[in-house]
RNA sequence: GCUCUCGUAGCUCAGUGGAUUAGAGCGCUUGCUUGCGGAGCAAGAGGUCGCAGGUUCGAAUCCUGCCGGGAGCACCA
């Protein structure tokens, strides 16, 4: 396998040896000099336009002001007087170049040609598969795109699943085991409640397209909504007629509750509908599940899980004095400050509910799935019942409980307020990417006469969708997103389409370069004076493996859509300042040549892990 | 009441103990076309990092309190 192969540029092998012989000089300089040396810490040096490692001698000189040995100054001069001390005494070092004290901190550089050519051989040689992370033991699940059938997927769910998305790629690239797991709602009052106003008013009235299809149950909605609500002011006859209505659609929830087998068949050919609109969407969004796990088809396995946690005293069943069973989290935990709190796993009437499915689902990822990490994808707003789900999962004894995460994001609101399907108030998925789809073709009218009719609509989509999800990828997990569609499809500055630029932009020199020549030039490159451009664009290469160790072990998409416009960024300035193909020297040529390569390679690594797409033309 | 979360430039957001002047995008100002694609590049203006204490050699970053915004807390999902 490839991903052996792999490794991090920063942390190992090629100046591992280097650092260790550093570290075991400065020890003996502390030994001998008897000074209080602190944790060597090593981290990239900033800002030198050289690459090499670094340590600081801050802790080791307040160690020394503590113990008020030496003389009296301020600890960043003791630092500092440290660290030449040190420096005088490594001497030089086999493999580097050069090293320094600076500001207490000792700087050691690698020769700049020798680096340069081994993060661009690397990149070259791993290709796709530069960046995986080493394989790991553990199968992680991540829960994500879980909207309720018979309803639309609007724009909060395009967020849930834009970044459930890039999680799952982030994760498995980092070398777990990944399964992508869906959990449509496709029961409960909103979905008998569509059932009705369809059978009583539409029945047969529904139209062809998929999508066309899903919002128009989505409308239905909204309208039996309104004619079930109970209005402020209405007459007596309004008020039975809406009683009336109510009382219908009680019956379909009855009748589909005993297996009513018309009720059951609407049920599922709407249900139908729906997940096929829902299958379209993922396609859009280049999302391929694993599995699907449907609310209707844990509810049954959630009642046997009531029975055995009342037999096991974790749950307390109150329903002989007319109430519900119920766990009482904190009392159970032995916690004495309310946290968990109590909570219903089956009503009074024994039915269950949104917990008790989540219990019957846990179970079935851990013992059928096998899953040791378990990452819910899931609104911030249900983090409390999440909390509590995991609770009782400790109780029951599940140890993979520790390893439940919910990754909680914030909720996508418009700038008048909280999206409501009830009423209505939502911006559609589908709308948004036909809206993204058109513009982008005006954009291209103008800008790329030169693409043919037929390739353009499939670019646009992939420019336009590229804008959307690195909107909602850009920022953080934790940030509320009001939803404004000409930020959302900005095109300039810190976007997608500014990455697939500059990769249509690497794409473009190494199509007009005679490609061979460089795919066969020797490793005897990079030994040349690079510019700061060069130098910075090798730079940002390099933090590639780490960066997708960092996103996968914080759960942060935000993460790798920064790193990929830094990168990017790299690339426009290198791209202005140093023109490629007019290079005098054949030698620094094919050098470059191999830069723009590796740049565009790892610019579309970062770009898959996104779930965005590379065109080679824009 | 309890819990969670946020408060950094006009706006949207990064940075969450250690290095040059706290960064980016948008917006604003100014440059860049006989040069690999200008969806770009270069530069400028713009900040008491909510407030007050504390810990530390060192705090936007950690702790405490306060102020301000958002969310959640028993038979919805």
């Amino acid at each position: 396998m490839v991903t052996c192969q792999v490794y991090n540029l920063r942390e190992k092998t090629m100046f591992q040896k280097e650092q260790q012989l550093i570290e075991d000089k400065i020890k003996d300089f502390a030994t001998a000099n008897d000074v209080a040396l602190a944790e060597l810490k090593w981290q990239p040096i900033p800002f030198s336009g050289e690459w090499g490692f670094a340590t600081s001698f801050f802790q080791t000189a307040a160690n020394e002001a503590k113990l008020g040995k030496g003389e009296k100054a301020p600890v960043p001069q003791k630092a500092q007087a440290i660290a030449e001390q040190v420096r005088a005494q490594i001497g030089s070092v086999e493999g580097i170049s050069h090293i320094e004290a600076v500001k207490g901190y000792l700087n050691v550089y690698f020769k700049t040609s020798d680096y340069a050519r081994r993060v661009v051989d690397e990149v070259l040689n791993a290709g796709t598969e530069f960046g995986r992370g080493q394989k790991k033991s553990e199968t992680v699940m991540v829960e994500y795109a879980q909207p309720n059938t018979l309803h639309s997927f609007h724009i909060g769910h395009a967020r849930n699943t834009i970044l459930g998305e890039a999680l799952a790629r982030l994760v498995e690239f980092a070398g777990y085991k990944t399964i992508r797991a869906s959990y449509p709602g496709d029961l409960g009052l909103g979905v008998i409640t569509v059932l009705w106003i369809y059978e009583r008013f539409y029945k047969g009235q529904e139209p062809a397209g998929v999508h066309e299809r899903g919002q128009w149950l989505a409308k239905l909605y909204v309208e039996a909504t309104a004619l079930l609500e109970k209005k402020e002011v209405e007459t007596a006859e309004e008020t039975a007629k809406r009683e009336e209505y109510d009382a219908e659609r009680r019956e379909v929830y009855h009748k589909w509750d005993a297996g009513d087998a018309d009720v059951r068949e609407l049920w599922r050919v709407t249900r139908e509908w729906s997940l096929e609109e829902l299958r379209e969407i993922l396609k859009m969004l280049d999302v391929k599940m694993d599995v699907w796990f449907y609310e209707s088809e844990v509810d049954e396995p959630s009642k046997a899980i009531v029975d055995e946690l009342i037999a096991k005293d974790i749950a307390t069943d109150e329903r002989p004095e007319g109430g519900a069973v119920i766990v009482k989290i904190d009392e159970k935990l032995g916690l004495t400050k309310e946290k968990y709190r109590t909570n219903v796993i089956l009503r009074r009437d024994g039915t269950t509910l949104y917990l008790t499915k989540d219990l019957a689902l846990a179970k079935e990822k851990f013992e059928k799935y096998h899953v040791d990490r378990s990452i819910y994808v899931v609104d911030v707003r249900q983090s409390m019942h999440l909390q509590q789900a995991f609770a009782i999962l400790k109780l029951w004894g599940f140890p993979q409980a520790e390893k439940c995460y919910h990754l909680g994001y914030g909720f996508v609101s418009l700038p008048e307020g909280a999206m409501s399907a009830r009423r209505g108030r939502v911006v559609l998925f589908k709308d948004v990417a036909d809206e993204a789809v058109k513009r982008v073709l005006s954009v291209e009218a103008e800008k790329s006469a030169d693409i043919p009719a037929n390739e353009r609509e499939k670019i646009a989509s992939q420019i336009g969708l590229g804008a959307l999800v690195y909107s909602m990828l850009s920022v953080d997990n934790n940030k509320d997103i009001v939803f404004d569609i000409n930020e959302a499809l900005a095109f300039d500055g810190r976007t997608g389409p500014y990455i697939q630029n500059a990769y249509v932009r690497a794409n473009s020199i190494l199509k007009r370069a005679d490609t061979q020549t460089f795919k066969r030039s020797n490793v005897q490159t990079f030994n040349y004076e690079l510019t700061k451009h060069e130098i910075e664009l090798i730079e940002q290469i390099s933090r590639f493996p780490q960066t997708v160790e960092q996103a996968a072990n914080e759960y942060r998409p935000m993460v790798m859509a920064a790193y990929a416009y830094d990168l990017a960024n790299s690339f426009h300035s290198f791209y202005h300042a140093v023109n490629v193909l007019q290079t005098d020297n054949e030698n620094t040529k094919n050098a470059r040549l191999r830069l723009v390569s590796a740049a565009k390679q790892t610019i579309e690594n970062a770009l898959r892990l996104l779930g965005i797409q590379a065109p080679d033309v824009m």
